[in-house]
DNA sequence: TGGGGATTCCC
DNA sequence: GGAATCCCC
């Protein structure tokens, strides 16, 4: 029987479930397909230099495909609905008797698969869906009141002893027989979609590019621990986009940091390797969380009493924080890294994300909205996770009352601005210790040739705001 | 996966 | 005046 691979966001021939159980129950030969829906795409906010990286990353996998004798076919509808139509046409076109994809989580994705599936089904096409996207498939682990986890360190308790249950590397399938289909030509370009600003400098794509990056951070995993919090420097694996793009799997990733020791898997427990599982922990816990309440990525906190806070839906202060101009250095300096890269370090994600929804008090979805339209990395669950924790809606939180100073922040993790002056040139001449004090801050940026703009909102101030209005709702922690 | 303010203690 | 500590948010 001849298989039908539909590729999703998993664009890799290295530890892919549904390419390997293909191309080993196939007898016929296999077949890829990936299908671009722009039109869904816009209105899930993925961004430009996201589907920019897409597309490049088909290139790239089409060409490994074709070394397997696997020809990539790429079809085109606007939306999701009229996928089922698509990859039905698709199996009859191709003559495939089988149908082999690896499965997302996301509430409309999930629809679109069972719609997808039901279709093939009533078509006698056997439908072969690979939990493959995360390490512990959502909904595996839960209390022992059969509940799913809401805080993340019971979680993760459960999950390391799981996590190292599957991890033998699917090797890369042999070569299949030759199928008499012509692979696609890949779109450099998408209507509706702006690829001017895409920086493939900075995200070459390709599976050989994640080979690099893997070798480059295993030697380097050590320090982890205390280098990831440090943005003026290169101390994070630098994987995410490929991770949310499926260049590599998160097994692959895992492996980085767990030693084989006769033969089986252990969690690591030395700082650096272990920092590095958690936050591959919290990606999956995040899966976890929107599909076991699925509201949190509908627009509803996960927190239902925070719906009574009275956000601030000032369009200035939003759009003075989306281009990096409120004054607050460090604020300002992740912002620009994003717009102008497509990516932020983690440690601004929570710093400029605090900024906003509590120094602002402006509604995280505004923000969770904003990161999705820019990041090359966007992820709903884990956008959507580290948007409510921040914003003190969601599970497991920061407690409201934890505000992040920018200063202190500033001064702790970027001491000489280094970070800060690369992104924020115009404080180039601004001594460091001004950048983390609000004083003196205000008294070098007094002058105006430096056309850098004074504080949108005094720190105390915007603090006691977000404090009273956290009180008020009764919000007890 | 804190910060602010008050107090105390020390220099 | 500054570091350490404690409490509260």
């Amino acid at each position: 029987m001849r298989s039908l691979v539909w590729f999703r966001r998993d664009l890799r021939v290295t530890d892919n479930s549904a390419l390997a159980h293909a191309a080993e129950r196939s007898t016929d030969g296999v077949v890829g397909l990936f299908i671009l829906t722009p039109g869904q795409w816009r209105l899930h906010d993925d961004a430009d230099a996201k589907v920019h990286f897409w597309l490049q990353n088909l290139q790239s996998l089409s060409q490994s495909l074709a070394a397997l004798n696997i020809p990539l076919r790429v079809v085109s509808c606007d939306k999701f609905d009229q996928v089922p139509k698509l990859v039905c046409q698709s199996v009859s076109q191709f003559g495939c008797g089988d149908v082999y994809f690896n499965a997302e989580y996301e509430v409309n994705e999930r629809s679109r698969d069972a719609q997808v599936t039901d279709a093939l089904q009533s078509q006698s096409i056997q439908v072969h869906a690979s939990d493959d996207r995360v390490i512990v498939r959502p909904g595996k682990i839960k209390t022992k009141e059969d509940r799913p986890y809401q805080v993340f360190t019971p979680y993760r308790r459960v999950w390391d002893t799981l996590a190292c249950d599957d991890m033998t590397p699917l090797a890369i399938p042999p070569k299949q027989p030759k199928v008499d289909l012509k692979a696609s030509k890949i779109p450099t370009e998408l209507a509706g979609f702006d690829f001017s600003a895409a920086r493939p400098d900075l995200w070459p794509a390709g599976e050989a590019e994640v080979d690099k990056r893997l070798a480059k951070f295993k030697a380097k995993i050590g320090s982890y621990g205390t280098d990831r919090d440090i943005p003026s420097i290169s101390g994070t694996s630098q994987l995410s986009p490929y991770l949310a793009a499926g260049v590599v799997s998160p097994r692959q990733c895992l492996a980085v940091a767990i030693g084989r020791r006769n033969g089986s898997f252990t969690i690591p427990s030395a700082t650096g390797p272990a920092t590095w599982v958690s936050e591959l922990t919290w990606r999956d816990f995040y899966t976890d969380v929107m599909v076991n309440a699925p509201r949190v990525s509908m627009h509803q906190p996960f927190k239902r009493s925070t719906n009574k806070i009275r956000w601030r839906d000032d369009p200035d202060d939003f759009a003075a924080w989306c281009e990096g101009r409120t004054g607050y250095p460090i604020v300002d300096a992740g912002m620009r890294q994003l717009n102008q890269t497509g990516w932020m370090h983690n440690r601004l994600r929570m710093v400029t994300a605090m900024f906003l929804t509590k120094h602002l008090l402006i509604d995280w979805r505004w923000g969770e909205k904003y990161f999705m339209q820019k990041l090359i990395d966007g992820d709903l669950a884990a956008n959507n996770g580290g948007w409510q924790w921040s914003a003190s809606t969601g599970t497991d939180s920061v407690p409201y009352f934890r505000i992040f100073n920018p200063f202190s922040q500033s001064k702790r993790f970027d001491p000489d601005g280094k970070y800060i002056t690369r992104f924020c040139p115009e404080l180039g001449n601004v001594p460091a210790k001004a950048l983390h004090d609000s004083k003196k801050l205000a008294d070098s940026v007094g002058d105006p040739t430096m056309n850098y703009p004074q504080c949108i909102v005094d720190h105390k101030f915007a603090r006691q705001r977000a404090l009273d209005e956290f009180k008020r709702i009764g919000d007890a922690h």
